[in-house]
DNA sequence: TAAAAGTACGAAAACGATTAAGAAATAAAC
DNA sequence: GTTTATTTCTTAATCGTTTTCGTACTTTTA
C-alpha cells in the first residue's frame, strides 16, 4: 500500500509536505510540488478514503434508500430511472452512492444509524415506505435528505409535476375531440395520485366537462389485475367513455388486454392513455399516448440539490423542485367528432 | 459524536476495554461487558466505519460496476434484477454496496483506482463493456471479482444457463408440434448469444430437424427495430417458419407488432417465443412463452460467491456458476399438427 | 508457601490522512 | 544592522478504532 509516507520517504520530505503538495496548498514551492506529484503518479498513489474521512469528517458518499415494497423496486423503470439519474449526477460531482440498508453484522440497525456509521453526507430517498418510523427518523434527522415524489417539511423534495402532466394529458385528449373521459387512478394514499386526481377534476371542470362518478375508478399502479376489472366495468356501462386514462403504462396493459379481448380496436373504438412513458409504451402498437416522466432529470436534480445542501448548508433552502412531464403523442388516443 | 472514548469515560475504563467488550473478546469479564454494552446502547453509540476500515483494512463494502452502454443499463429489467439480487444478499451478509465510477474530485480515475481508494473488498461487474481496458485492469487485479454472464479466467462468473434454456425452449416448441423453427439471435459478440446459438443448433440436430440458413438471423437485444425487419423477411419467405424465437422479450415486441400489422394471429397463424421472462412478457395477450432468467438468484449467488472469496480467499475457487432458466409456458406458442 | 497459571484490564502504538503551530531560511523594511 | 515579514518546510497532534504486550491481581498446584 503506497501511502503519503512512501512518497515522503522517496522525496525526502515530511508527509505533511506531501499532503499539502497533493492538495495544492500554497505554502509549498512549485518545484517541490511538481516533484512530489510526479513521484505520487509514478508510485500509483491513491489516497485512502477511510483515513481521509476519519480526519476530515467528509466521506463524499451519499446514501440511497431504495426499498422495494412488493419486492421489485429496483426493477421498476420509473425508480431505476431516477436512481440512474442520481448516480450519474452524483458521480459527476465526485460523490459515490451507497445503498442504505438495515443489516449490520448480526443485528439490525436503523437507516439513520447506518448513515452515521458510514458517514453518509446526505441521503436520497428514492423508493421507500414513508410511514415507516425508521424512514421518518431519517427525514427528521440532521443529515441532509432529498425525497422523490414526497414532501416532508424537513427535506428538499423533487417531484414530477403531476398536476401539469395530467392537465396536459386531459387537454390533449379533449383536443382530439373526446368528451367522455374516464380516469382509473392509482392508490389514493400517495401524493402522486392526489395531485393527478385533483388536476383531472380541475381540468375537466375548466373544460366544462362533467365527470360522472362511475368514470372515476381505482386500480393499483404497476399491476394489471385492477385495470382489467375496471376497464371491463367501464366498457359495460350504459354510457361508456370514449377514452380511458390509466394509473400508469403498466396497469394500462391490463386494460388494453381486456379491450383487445372484447374485440375492440384501439384507437378506433376506444382510446387509452397511460402515464410514465416507459420504454415499453413506445414499443406497443399503437404507440401509447402517455406522459413521459423525465426520470433522469428527476434523479439528477435530486443529486444536485442534495450535494448543494451538503456543501453549502447555510445558503441552501429546503425546497420543492418540480420536474415537468412531457406529453408523448402516441397513437392510442384517436381523433373523434364530438 | 459518541465514540469509544465517551463510553470509556462514562464507565471508568479504557477505550481498549470498551472496544474489546463490544467485540465480545473473552478477556473482559461478563460483568464489565454488560455494563459497557448497556452504556453504549444508552448513548446511542455506533462505530465509525472509516476508523474501523482504516485500522482493520476491512470496509465491508462491495463495489458494483454498472455502466450503461446505450445509456439505459439500470433501467433494463434483467440487469436491475441482478443488481437487486446482489443488493439483497450482500445486505443479508452485512456488506454494503457502492457504485464504482470514474470521477474523483476533478480528475478521472480508473475503476481499479476507485476500488483501492474506497477499499472495496470485492467487485461485482454486472453491466459493463468487457473490452474496456479499465474493466480488464479490474478483472486482472488482486481484488476479488465476480462477473455476470461473462467468463474471465481470473474471476468467478455467474451465468444464466443459456445452453439449457435454449434447449428447453426448442424442445418445448418441438413438443407443440413445430418443425420449422427460426431463431433471431442477438449480437454475436456476447457469450450469451454464442451459447444460445450453439445450443439451438445442437438441439435442432438432436431432434433431427434441419435448420435452413435463412431461418437464422440477427437483431439487437433490447431493441425492436432489427426484430421488425427480420420478422418481416422471415414471414415473406417462400417457406416461412411456424415459430420464431427472438433475442429477448423486448426485441420480440418488434416482431409481434409486425405480425399483428400483417393481420396474422398469435399463436394461430404464427408462434413466437422470447427470452428473459420480463414482467411485461406476462402482461401481454397472449402471455409470452419465454425462458425466465432468475435474476434475483443470479445476483444472490454472485454476492454469495464474492463474499465467500473475500472472507475465505484460500478455500474459495474461481468457478463458473450456472443458474438455470425456467421455461414459462405462455400462450404464444401454439399447438400444431406436423 | 512459593511458583505457575489464569483472569481482567490498561498503556500505547498503529492505520493514513489533515492541519495548527512552530522553525529555519531568506527577503524586505526601517 | 536589527527588526519584521515572507516563504517553505517540519513537528506533532488528531480523527476513532483495534490490537499487542505488559501488569496487577487472583487462583491453582505441588
Amino acid at each position: 500500500m503506497v501511502s503519503l509516507k512512501t512518497i515522503a520517504e522517496k522525496c525526502g520530505v515530511s508527509t505533511a509536505t506531501v499532503s499539502k503538495a497533493l492538495n495544492n496548498q500554497k505554502d509549498i514551492s512549485e518545484e517541490t510540488k511538481s516533484r512530489i506529484k510526479k513521484t505520487a503518479e509514478a508510485l500509483g498513489y491513491f489516497p485512502n478514503a477511510a483515513a481521509r474521512a476519519l480526519k476530515t469528517n467528509r466521506s463524499y458518499n451519499i446514501g440511497v434508500l431504495f426499498e422495494e415494497e412488493a419486492g421489485s423496486g429496483l426493477t421498476h423503470e420509473y425508480f431505476s430511472g431516477v436512481l440512474n439519474g442520481l448516480k450519474v449526477q452524483a458521480e459527476k460531482q465526485g460523490y459515490d452512492i451507497t445503498f442504505i440498508n438495515t443489516c449490520f453484522e448480526n443485528r439490525k440497525m436503523s437507516y439513520y444509524e447506518h448513515c452515521r456509521y458510514r458517514n453518509f453526507e446526505g441521503v436520497a430517498i428514492v423508493c421507500a415506505d414513508f410511514n415507516d418510523p425508521d424512514v421518518m427518523e431519517l427525514m427528521n434527522g440532521t443529515i441532509p435528505v432529498v425525497t422523490i415524489d414526497y414532501v416532508h417539511h424537513n427535506c428538499t423534495a423533487v417531484c414530477s409535476n403531476n398536476i401539469q402532466g395530467m392537465e396536459d394529458l386531459v387537454k390533449y385528449i379533449y383536443g382530439q375531440g373526446h368528451r367522455k373521459i374516464a380516469y382509473i387512478h392509482g392508490q389514493k394514499a400517495s401524493y402522486v395520485t392526489k395531485d393527478r386526481l385533483a388536476s383531472f377534476y380541475r381540468t375537466m371542470d375548466e373544460l366544462g366537462l362533467a365527470v360522472p362518478d362511475e368514470y372515476i375508478r381505482t386500480a393499483d399502479y404497476l399491476e394489471t389485475k385492477g385495470a382489467e376489472i375496471q376497464t371491463r366495468e367501464l366498457l359495460n356501462l350504459k354510457d361508456p367513455p370514449s377514452c380511458i386514462i390509466y394509473p400508469d403504462d403498466t396497469s394500462l396493459i391490463g386494460g388494453r388486454n381486456v379491450i383487445i379481448e372484447m374485440g375492440l380496436r384501439i384507437p378506433k373504438d376506444i382510446s387509452i392513455a397511460g402515464y410514465d412513458g416507459t420504454r415499453m409504451s413506445q414499443l406497443l402498437h399503437p404507440r401509447l399516448t402517455t406522459i413521459r416522466q423525465d426520470t433522469e432529470l428527476i434523479g439528477g436534480e435530486a443529486a444536485k440539490r442534495l450535494i448543494s445542501s451538503i456543501e453549502r448548508p447555510r445558503t441552501t433552502l429546503i425546497e420543492r423542485v418540480v420536474i415537468e412531464g412531457i406529453l408523448v403523442q402516441g397513437q392510442s388516443v384517436g381523433r373523434i367528432n364530438c
